[in-house]
DNA sequence: GCTTGCGCTGTTAGCGGTAACATAGCTCGT
DNA sequence: ACGAGCTATGTTACCGCTAACAGCGCAAGC
């Protein structure tokens, strides 16, 4: 292992540094790198060069505390590896791009004592905001949040009462409609394939919307099937030959997200079962590997990467806080009989 | 809401509002916060409670500048949607977190510009360490790590010249291990599918190392394809379709990744095309997807997670840096006639 | 010629912590 | 009884940069 070419004992370059080898005093080193005030052409050449020549980066450590302005967001999500969040965060880049605000991103696998952690640590770098997924966080976050005196976006979900602005779809409203659409179309034997994770409030609400709807068509859930762990795809297979070997008679699936939908899709076309015939299914979430199946789940847009836009220009100043509820568009496609 | 105990107009706090609180010296808060050195229970359990009912988040970035530590590690990756960073990811942040280390992510999406801005912005943060994917940057990327004097891996990637250390596996011999199992099953007629990502070295390496093999034993590619952006599996789906409409005598179709292979195994199941007697593939990483699909991919395994934890070992200090080639497992799957 | 105003550059005083050292009050051994 | 050796706490001097203001030289105005 070669250890850097360079002087043996090397003190980090200051813009003393940078100021010495161009002549000048530090704060026009400082004007010329951050393109702030009036500098001469000439000196702003000088500058410049010696900085490259040197091979100065900037201390934003030190930058940030003198100018208290911190260009970092933060960004609070419960999981990278299901393809839902990369989307957000595509489009809070998207936005923030153009800003000079830089996001951070902070993982919490759906811990509420992980996301105060997360929270606290980058709170404790003095971000300019901070965007956070759901709206149920532990007491001593909810806290953290309101004294930050920075603007907070809580994204993905609206059904309850956020800390500063909110950005995202109502769950309980996605189940509800799920439903309608699946009674509306004549399936009455329905089961549900989902997670365990008790931290997952919006699958639960999502749930609860569900039944509450059935209910209200005098129906109920004819049986259920929980999962935790493990490939979502393989899972929703197994999940489905389990619950479809116990109640033979259901007559339409709806999973929690597409993934697992994904799966028994899958599963079901291998059995020779007539889809949506036979049995109907639908997920949720709307992702981009749906695409490239043998037929199109029926399915349920989450707005993602509106979200993620919509959030960012909030924290941006783009755009007013305040609680934005988006309307997800139910897409049926091939799992779901049209009525 | 309650707005938590503090005055209208708050002044952020700091640690001489906590000082004052309790009564002692910022010092003695300062180390209660940190756990460092020796303060009396008494004391420390009314600074901590102070600390508490204020709400007090310490300032990392003062206390960063006055210690010249930082507690972050930048970890550079090409994309989070592709979901073989996320492994990464995961085993970075397994390791770290026992150690105070904290991982920072940035996204280049494949673009060496957007690399050297993304790292230039994280050095500019001093951190700790730093952990990036690939061995190509641009010139003033390789300077700056060269200048940053801090520990540097270069992960996934060992087929070149590392700056500091590097964890990874030969793409090229990946790419040939796979071509020689082909030849050994017999199959004559290969072609190969992929991305058109100019900067995507490593699969760029392993089309490399699989026609180095090919030729080596005589064969060449029969034909081959290549797609951009939108989503994977349907792509594979079509190219497949595509290149065996252009050239039906293919035998094996051999994909730069699992997501396009998945696409044309759903495609050749579905047209009844014989896997893999007819037509054998095979893709390559390993992603828990392939365990949900009808049968198993060929593919070979990237050794993610395990080069996430090694890598973060070296920044933590945890064992010492250099060159570590990890091996690839092949695995066959269902779709490579045992020969 | 002397002021006025502008363009450019320098000086001073922190930002909010922490390292390093200083000090006050003890307990002990002898 | 007294200094050594603790432990618990305070003091001082920065860390590397930027806000705010001060100053200088020079062209234009009168």
């Amino acid at each position: 292992m070669t250890r850097p070419i360079a002087p043996a004992h090397r003190r980090p370059l200051t813009l003393r540094d940078v100021s010495e080898a161009s002549g000048v005093s530090e704060m026009t080193v400082s004007r010329v790198l951050r393109n702030r005030g009036d500098v001469s052409d000439a000196t702003r050449e000088r500058v410049l060069e010696a900085a490259r020549t040197l091979g100065y980066v900037p201390n934003k450590i030190a930058g940030a505390l003198a100018s208290q302005r911190v260009n970092l967001v933060a960004v609070i999500i419960p999981s990278l590896s299901n393809m839902v969040f990369p989307e957000v965060m595509t489009g809070v880049s998207e936005v923030l791009d153009g800003t000079g605000l830089q996001p951070v991103v902070g993982v919490t696998n759906y811990s509420p004592e992980r996301e105060e952690a997360v929270l606290y640590e980058m709170l404790s770098w003095r971000p300019s905001g901070v965007i956070l997924a759901g709206l149920e966080h532990t007491a001593a976050a909810q806290a953290m949040l309101k004294n930050a005196d920075i603007p907070i976006v809580e994204i993905m979900d609206v059904d309850g009462t956020p800390v500063d602005s909110a950005v995202g779809i109502s769950h309980r409203r996605a189940g509800r409609q799920m439903a309608e659409a699946i009674i509306a179309a004549g399936y009455r034997r329905i089961g549900f394939l989902g997670t365990m994770m008790p931290h997952d409030h919006r699958a639960r609400k999502r749930l609860e919307g569900f039944e509450e709807a059935l209910h209200r068509a005098g129906l109920s859930l004819a049986d259920r099937e929980f999962y935790s762990g493990g490939s979502a795809l393989l899972k929703g297979r197994e999940m489905t030959a389990t619950i479809l070997k116990r109640t033979p008679d259901l007559d339409f699936l709806y999973y929690s997200n597409d993934m697992i939908g994904a799966g028994g899709l899958l599963y079901c076309l291998h059995e020779g079962i007539d889809v949506p015939g036979r049995v109907g299914l639908a997920g949720f979430n709307g992702v981009e590997l749906l695409d490239g199946l043998p037929r199109r789940l029926a399915t349920m847009d989450a707005c993602r990467l509106q979200i993620g836009r919509i959030a960012a220009e909030i924290i941006a100043g783009k755009r007013p806080g305040e609680v934005i509820e988006l309307s997800p568009k139910l897409e049926p496609g091939d799992t779901i009989r049209q009525p």
